[in-house]
Order: structure tokens, then C-alpha cells, then sequence
DNA sequence: GTCAACATTAATGTATCCAATTATGCGGCA
DNA sequence: TGCCGCATAATTGGATACATTAATGTTGAC
């Protein structure tokens, strides 16, 4: 009887070594080590990584359909240039999509992660460092949907916020620490109707969370903020 | 001065040789010419395309990505399992996603488009063998979405729709010819509120032809109909 | 007779090498 | 001076060969 191995699980690790790659240069590019629009070269990084090209050119691949990097045929790899019209367009789908995560992940949440969430959202409001807000932000939305029982939407919703990464990070620091009242008032009352698992309420409060925030990114000028990438 | 190729250009074409295979590979999934499951193997697809197995294992994480294929790392590659809650989940967010995209495509749709929806509406109603029904239904949603000037959405619906292929077929055949009356009028209220460019009421309209979709495929025993992929 | 451990086999993952394509720099010409 | 074309260099794409890992079948002991 052939008993190999099922395909069920998900052992997200292609290659091993690929994966490494990618997620190190992901985490790399998330940071803002790299500007947007310069070349990635594979022999660079494989030498940096000490393997051949080949691991490199995986990853670049994996980090390509997540958006991350754009790869032209026979010419090379690029970090992926910022651009708001991509980013409006992505806050637009988020502001469709994570309202559905959300009231999908509330009904099954325990009250351990009910916990953690109140406990980021103080420690948001604390925040004084913007990279500190930028990471526990977003450890609070996508802990808030993980509970969802729905692993694509869960993997798309991640991809958008790596990609519109450096759009928050502008943002976050244009408005400052002044200007965050707003985001405050808005993670309290999504909070709340966590507690209450008022699927409704939420999916009404995160939509207009996300969208005045997109407006704010429409209307704000941040060229000057944003890694440039032409 | 440096004019290196930007990497602007959609010049989707990756590896050339790779996308090429992926292309070939995607296509016949689609057409249901490998059953779910089954194991993928390297060397066989690059002796069939007369290539080395790297293009080949560039073209299998393309289309890992893409939710068609399951790569285990040092093990092989699996034509993806077909999976009832991973198909709902993506009607799910296809409610939500493509009711988006068409009330933005159809500010910007051209009459000539509009002629071309309605004809295929009609093709629609007029076809009597399932995989006429599955292109033309396909085309008509697609086409519908095209002029929205979003292309990361568009990209995303294009691969749902992949994705769910081989469902969307078992249950054409389940409810034949005769169940599709409601489908038509579904669509023929589309089609009017597209030429009336009605943003709110396509939306809804749309929402609603994907959700009683999703209900009927979860109402429904298409265990038998669909390829099992165990 | 069943289970476990080991050797064998087959597949994938990686490194090295070669080919094809593209970017660059020089030279000629209008 | 500016532009076009060709030769050169650099980089990526692909093929072959090797290393590594997982599956398989056998053997042995309990």
C-alpha cells in the first residue's frame, strides 16, 4: 500500500532554503532596508546568503506574487516601486474583505485572544515610537482575524499589509503621535464590539476605520515620505 | 547614465520557458485533464516539454501559488485536492470582492463592451453544453470586471475563479439545462443595471447570484460530481 | 505473525557550468 | 554636438551533475 506523504498539511517551507531566503528578505524590505525600484542582483545575494543562485531566484519568485518584488525577463529583479494608486486600490479591497475576516473571526474567538487584543490596544495608545505602533497595529487587526477559519482570505489580508507597508509607515509618522486619537477612538470601539461579538458592528466600525484611513492616504501628499522608488 | 529596462511594464512573461509550462499546466487543470491529487513529477513534465527540471519547478510554484497545485518540500507536487470549505470560502469573498470590481469597471466601460456583455448574456442563454457555459460564463463576468482599473483585484478574481473551476463545473452539470433559468434572469438584471452604469444596484445584484451560488453548492452533495482528489 | 530497524531506491533540492539575452561603452557619421 | 550601430561585458535563463531527503522493501528479532 502506498502510504506517501498526503498533502493535507500545510508545510508552508518550499525549498528550505528558499523560504529562508524569502523571509529574510521580506522581513529586510518590510523594515525599509531596501529602497523601493533598486536592482536585487541573485548573484549578490547568494553570496551574501552562501548558496547559489538558484535558492535566490526562489525566493525572488515567491516574493514577486506577493508583490513584493518585480522581476523582468532576462533583465533582473527589482524592489517593488511604491505606488499610491496601488495602495488606494488595496485599502479599497480591504475595506470589503477584513469586515468579513473580522465578524467570521469573532464567532469563534476565545476569550484568551478577546484578552490579548485589549491588551494590544493599550499598548498602542502607549506607543510612542512609530515603528512600535506599526507593528503592534498590525499584530492587533491580524490577531483580530485569525480566528476566522478561513486561511485564504487570512493569507491575502497579510500580503496587503506587507504590500501597503510602507504607506503606513509615512502616514504614521506624518500624522504623529498627536493625530492618533482618531485610530484610538476607532480600535476602542471595534474592541468593544469584539467583546460583544456584534458581528454588524464590526464590519460597519473596521470599514470605516480602514476607509477614512484610506481617504487620509488620498489626501495627504506623501511623496516626500515614502521611499521613492523611481 | 543608467537606463536600465524599468520595471514598469507588465511584462507578465517570467522565465519565458517557465511560464510558458505554467501556462500549458494551468490550462489543463482547468479542463479537468488531471484528476485532484494526483502526484505531479518533475522529470516527467520536463521530458514532456523537452526542458530541464527547473523551468518545471518554476512553473509548479507559479501555480502553488495560485492555489492549483501543493508543493511539499522534499517530496513532490500534487494537483490540488478539490475542498468544499475552500470553495464556499472563496464565494464568500468573491461576494464581497467582485460586487467591487464591477461597480468600478462599469464607470469607465465603453459601449462597445456593454454590446459585447450582451451578446455573450445571450450566448449564455442559448448554450447547451456545459463547457460552453463554463467559457462563456467566465468571459461574461470576466470581461464585466475588466474596465475597473484595478489590477491587483482583477488579478485575484481571475484566480478564484481558477481555483473553483472544477466546482462550478459539477454543479452545471448537476442542475443542467433546465435549473439555469434562475442564473439567466440573474444576469439579465446585471446586464440592465450595467447599462444603466447603476453602481449600488449591480452590487447588490452581484452579490446576491454569488451568494445563492455558494448556498446551493453548500446545499448540494456534489461529492460524486466532483473530482474526488483523496 | 507482527513489528521494528536497516539498506535500497527514487524523487526532490542544490551547485556548477554553459548559453542566451540584455545593458554598456566605444567609435563613426551626419 | 548628438545620434545611431556595433562590439564587449555583465547578468540572467537553462542544462547537467551531484547531494540530500523521503519512501520502499527486506530482513531480523521478539
Amino acid at each position: 500500500m502506498r502510504t506517501e506523504k498526503s498533502p493535507d498539511g500545510p508545510d508552508k517551507d518550499q525549498g528550505v532554503r528558499s523560504h529562508a531566503i524569502a523571509m529574510d528578505l521580506r522581513a529586510g524590505i518590510l523594515a525599509g532596508l531596501y529602497a523601493p525600484g533598486t536592482r536585487v542582483r541573485q548573484e549578490e545575494l547568494a553570496e551574501r546568503y552562501g548558496t547559489s543562485r538558484i535558492p535566490v531566484r526562489e525566493a525572488l519568485r515567491d516574493l514577486e506574487s506577493e508583490g513584493l518584488v518585480v522581476l523582468v525577463p532576462n533583465s533582473g529583479a527589482w524592489i517593488a516601486k511604491t505606488d499610491i494608486n496601488e495602495c488606494v486600490e488595496i485599502y479599497k479591497i480591504r475595506e470589503r474583505i477584513e469586515p468579513l475576516a473580522l465578524s467570521e473571526s469573532i464567532r469563534n474567538m476565545d476569550e484568551a485572544t478577546i484578552a490579548r487584543l485589549a491588551d494590544l490596544c493599550a499598548q498602542i495608545e502607549a506607543s510612542t515610537e512609530v515603528e512600535d505602533f506599526l507593528k503592534l497595529d498590525r499584530e492587533f487587526h491580524l490577531l483580530s482575524y485569525r480566528a476566522a477559519a478561513m486561511p485564504t482570505l487570512l493569507t491575502m489580508i497579510e500580503r496587503f499589509w506587507n504590500t501597503t507597508q510602507h504607506y503606513r509607515r509615512a502616514y504614521s509618522r506624518l500624522i504623529g503621535k498627536e493625530g492618533q486619537w482618531i485610530i484610538h477612538s476607532e480600535h476602542r470601539l471595534i474592541m468593544e464590539a469584539i467583546r460583544r461579538r456584534d458581528g454588524v458592528d464590526v464590519q460597519h466600525l473596521l470599514e470605516s476605520h480602514i476607509r477614512r484611513t484610506r481617504l487620509q492616504l488620498q489626501a495627504h501628499d506623501l511623496s516626500g515620505l515614502v521611499p521613492a522608488g523611481k
